[in-house]
DNA sequence: TTAAAATGTAATATATATGTTGCATTTTGT
DNA sequence: ACAAAATGCAACATATATATTACATTTTAA
């Protein structure tokens, strides 16, 4: 599922995709496809993303309920 | 780093690696090499690992402050 | 104290996260 | 409307998470 979560902090800092791959140190299309929910990032960098984006894993990768 | 709260979550919910690791679908050394440190499992991976321990994230995987 | 269960470790194989490059499309600012 | 920036997308290459098997060591239970 697409990470919407994550695309609104990351907006909320007012950085681009490219911006915050620089900062957690991996290319664009990751982030991009991150957000696109087109794979299943690494815990590291899960921890990463948050750091830079001043959340908790709950916050950004979280769901409470399963639906697809 | 080790990580402890995933074993005390585990044990208190009475199961052993390869009782996990058949839960979530992986095999046992990957639940053994997680709760060694010794590598850095996938999101998904993580999340089946919570919702089996009725766990969120931040409780098994979340690092307050980052020594090594 | 002994057998069984749980865990650690190592080698090799495979799947997939991630990188790189390049280009197309969309969004934004003027 | 136009240019620049941001994002999507695709192909191929690489690194690494994970599987599998096998065996050693440690822990637990009788």
């Amino acid at each position: 599922m697409k990470n919407i979560k994550l695309k609104v902090a990351r907006v909320a800092k007012d950085l681009s995709q490219d911006d915050l791959a620089k900062i957690v140190g991996v290319s664009r299309q990751t982030i991009g496809l991150i957000e696109q929910g087109k794979y299943n990032p690494s815990l590291n960098l899960c921890v990463a993303i948050c750091k830079a984006l001043s959340k908790t894993l709950d916050d950004l990768f979280w769901e409470e309920d399963e639906e697809e």
